[in-house]
DNA sequence: AAGGGGGGCAACCGCAAACTG
DNA sequence: ACAGTTTGCGGTTGCCCCCCT
């Protein structure tokens, strides 16, 4: 016996959504906003479970969100964040505005790590991911030995951590209440105050690793972040 | 023209953190 | 403090479409 699943669904929809049902989800957030996913589709009138909504309404239905033309600065800040984060979607699509982790994920594991690989960058912290039916496909071409080559290079990552809402919508919550509002604008502690964090976390918290990275690629990375924000938000970037 | 293979991406799954009573 | 519930996340699946042979 397998776990119980996380709602009823018997009778629920699945699979892709209509345009009627994407319709109601918007009707109803906007008249009553987010949050209360588990009671929204009963509430709303959606044959859907709350986990399906939320992702819909996140990664779909946004009015922010920016979808598809991933520019070549986008694209340089995905990689350079991976390389130092590893396959935490929802902390690289909160340094991209408007983009959503799952978008990234998407374009990560369809591009960038195709293009990392075939550039031969040393480290990367992951493989791509196939599925199944694409293992299938792909396994017939496959040599014993290339498997067994395979098999030897496989890279583990450290088990990923949950982030709260209060650390990804902003490192700030990180830092004293004293250093906030008037002197401090929140904007100058991000990278900076990611770096030299040193929190009591155990060997699998994500802060424990950032606060491991040596202060050279901190300093880049900061730098990175700097030059990729005044580019996003410089006028000839919005033309 | 047909069909097999691969790319792209929306959506689902299961785990675990966060929240609540 | 604890158990049950809700929410957020990363991994994975599978469908659709296009391209190549």
């Amino acid at each position: 016996m397998g776990r119980a699943p996380c709602c009823a669904k018997v009778g629920l929809h699945r699979g892709p959504w209509t345009a009627k049902e994407d319709a109601l989800l918007i009707q109803y957030i906007h008249s009553h906003g987010e949050g209360n996913w588990k009671a929204l589709p009963k509430e709303a009138g959606l044959l859907r479970c709350g986990k399906s909504c939320r992702l819909r309404w996140l990664n779909y239905l946004r009015p922010d969100i920016k979808r598809g033309n991933i520019t070549p600065e986008e694209d340089d800040l995905i990689i350079r964040l991976h390389s130092l984060l590893g396959n935490r979607w929802s902390l690289i699509a909160g340094r991209l505005p408007n983009r959503t982790d799952n978008e990234i994920k998407n374009y990560w594991n369809c591009h960038l790590s195709k293009k990392i690989q075939k550039e031969a960058l040393p480290n990367p912290k992951t493989k791509p991911i196939e599925s199944k039916d694409k293992k299938k496909k792909k396994k017939n071409k496959k040599t014993k030995k290339m498997e067994k080559a395979e098999e030897t290079t496989k890279i583990h990552l450290p088990k990923p951590v949950r982030i709260s809402s209060s650390f990804k919508y902003g490192f700030e919550s990180l830092i004293e209440p004293g250093r906030m509002g008037g002197e401090c604008d929140a904007s100058d502690l991000l990278w900076s105050d990611i770096m030299n964090f040193n929190g009591v976390v155990d060997d699998h918290d994500l802060v424990f690793q950032m606060s491991s990275i040596d202060s050279l690629e901190a300093n880049m990375l900061e730098k990175l972040y700097d030059e990729y924000s005044r580019l996003l938000f410089s006028e000839d970037y919005n033309q």
